[in-house]
DNA sequence: CTTTCGACTTACCGATCGGTAAGTCGATAC
DNA sequence: GTATCGACTTACCGATCGGTAAGTCGAAAG
């Protein structure tokens, strides 16, 4: 809606972002990307200079994602702090199950940055994570607890629907795709018994 | 000990296990692994005829690692079936926090095996999960749901456990080594708080 | 002493990678 | 009408990839 003509940039964000959650950094070629928008790699390289500047727009792209997240549940009107905890289990639960392909990327991230680190990428998810904890610890259930505690039950939390949505194909070649439907629907009431009791 | 000399398969699949995890199928190549044996990549070739071979070897030197938590946690004595959910909940969070490659790895394989899917690499996941999943059942606190919350709530656990494992480095560049190594002593009653209650 | 054989190596191959350089081409500005 | 410019394309490059083919070489077997 408020972008009818995406820029050609992002454009390619939006190609790119699919196939580097999919196959990874280095299982995507700039053909590939290009290939999908029937265009040549040298137009990638035009608006990005390098490949790995076109994965960090992507990046980019999907940190302005999770920020969204925050300010949504933020900006909700909450009587009850528990309440606001609430909106963000819900509102990461239903972001990872429909764009799966960010939980995979940022899983793919978390596992490359190893090697592949700018130190400027890791920010985005230190404020989202920092913002997540202290949401966390507002709530009864954890305000009793070490900042540890209250940062392990966290992660947990994260891990859980992050390691949830990237494992969709998988369950559903395990278990078949009607069960894995039934998995996905008793998922958001079992987080919540684990948050927000 | 059993081993006192490895073979040298065991001795390529020793060294791609930890490159594979950290850099990826794609990000590694066979001249990287044979490199680090001061070899050249044909050894590598030698032995496994591929590339994908010597790495579905790595795969399923996991798939053994995993069995065998699953026979020591079914082996153990237990008079009371909780305590054996417990020795499982404690036994799995030990092996990943030990080996975070074998975290890394299963969850590379999670994302990749959208397009390079063997079926027979998905069959002792489905092993794990099932025996993983019947333990859960086992216990007061879950027999009285259903299936599908079962398994939500036991995924819920593993995806946990395998996310904080890949996750040590970029939590440590984010917080400090100092801050991770509380949220890791955390971690494990958080744990335990969800699953055996 | 010779043969065999497992465990390698060197030499080489075609394909593909990211990236450079130098155009092409339609739309807009003056 | 011409100059400019953004958005591409074609042509090309060196490096690296996985894999084939054909040796090499020390130890064990006869």
């Amino acid at each position: 809606m408020l972008k009818p003509v995406p820029s050609a940039k992002q454009k390619f964000i939006d190609t790119a972002l699919p196939l580097f959650a999919d196959r990874g950094y280095f299982g995507v070629s700039l053909a590939d990307v290009a290939g999908e928008l029937k265009l040549t790699k040298q137009s990638i390289i035009y608006h990005f200079r390098t490949k790995d500047a076109l994965y960090g727009a992507v990046i980019e792209d999907i940190a302005t994602r999770l920020d969204g997240i925050l300010d949504v549940v933020m900006a909700a009107p909450a009587e009850r702090p528990q309440d606001r905890l609430d909106l963000y289990v819900r509102n990461m639960h239903d972001h990872m199950q429909s764009k799966p392909q960010d939980a995979r990327l940022i899983t793919r991230e978390l596992l490359d940055n190893l090697d592949r680190t700018e130190t400027g990428k890791r920010w985005y998810l230190k404020r989202f994570l920092d913002v997540s904890v202290a949401l966390m610890a507002g709530h009864p259930k954890w305000a009793g607890k070490s900042p540890a505690e209250q940062t392990a039950a966290t992660y947990q939390f994260i891990g859980a629907v992050c390691y949830f949505a990237i494992s969709g194909p998988t369950l559903s070649a395990i278990w078949g795709k009607d069960r894995v439907q039934e998995i996905r629907a008793a998922f958001l009431p079992t987080l919540r018994d684990q948050v927000v009791s």
